[in-house]
DNA sequence: CTGGATCCTGTTTGATACTG
DNA sequence: CAGTATCAAACAGGATCCAG
């Protein structure tokens, strides 16, 4: 570490503007994920069973919600209970650092639904503009 | 799911009444590539050329910076100006759009500083009591 | 019910070579 | 300098079958 500015060595507030990277990837990889955020949203209203969490997140495979929740699980943003009954019960439940996650989750749910309209004129624009260029 | 059913709605914990997807995805699936955000975070501090880009995005290939850049523009979040000059001189610069959304980096860096130590000790005390799970 | 294991497919990304 | 074109590798995700 050489950046010796404020003289505080282990606590820098957020500074962007030295670094690139902040460690937005470790986020982004987090939750830039396909079912991530949807998985967490739902579970910000409380606990949830592995057959609860799928019915309420419409399209993803058993596959899918396994890993995300054992990846969401992984990096403490969720608790996986197991009760030996049978059939067996499996609740998952959103750690502090899960519920903090939520209110980042809010802030890109606002910023989208500000903006959606505006993204959606400049690609119509855009795609009228350069016709077969094959960007998506 | 969020009507018609038994009432656990227990609480505007989430404002996502409607769908558990609130468009956030839109925004995700705009941000949440390899390349964008950093982008986007090297924009933040005025224009850039094409080169200057690639300097300032240390791995970025030629062709995942042309695409990067081409749906940014796209979405109306920055502007590709060209000068017909030789050589060619191309300038990148945000939109407002573009600086707005800048905001929002910010808000997922600072979450990411403020728990990325957590976040460690979890990977690293889950990854110990689950060897060879293949997660990551 | 809760997954693990496999197979298969489309998309994303990187490397390389070439152009105006 | 600022791209385009092409190919191949890597990966994410879906479908299916099976097990505890």
């Amino acid at each position: 570490m050489s950046v010796g500015h404020t003289g505080i060595t282990t606590g820098p507030v957020v500074s962007c503007e030295e670094h690139v990277d902040c460690g937005i990837r470790d986020v982004l990889d987090r939750i830039g994920d396909k079912w991530s955020v949807l998985v967490v949203v739902e579970l910000a209203q409380g606990m949830r069973r592995f057959r609860g969490l799928q019915r309420a997140v419409p399209g993803i495979s058993q596959r899918m919600l396994t890993l995300t929740v054992r990846r969401l699980e992984r990096d403490g943003l969720l608790t996986r209970t197991v009760h030996p009954t049978v059939p067996p019960q499996v609740e998952y439940e959103l750690t502090p650092m899960g519920h903090s996650l939520t209110h980042l989750v809010r802030a890109l749910a606002d910023w989208s639904l500000e903006h959606r309209d505006a993204i959606a004129s400049a690609r119509q624009e855009w795609d009228g503009a350069n016709p077969g260029s094959g960007i998506r």
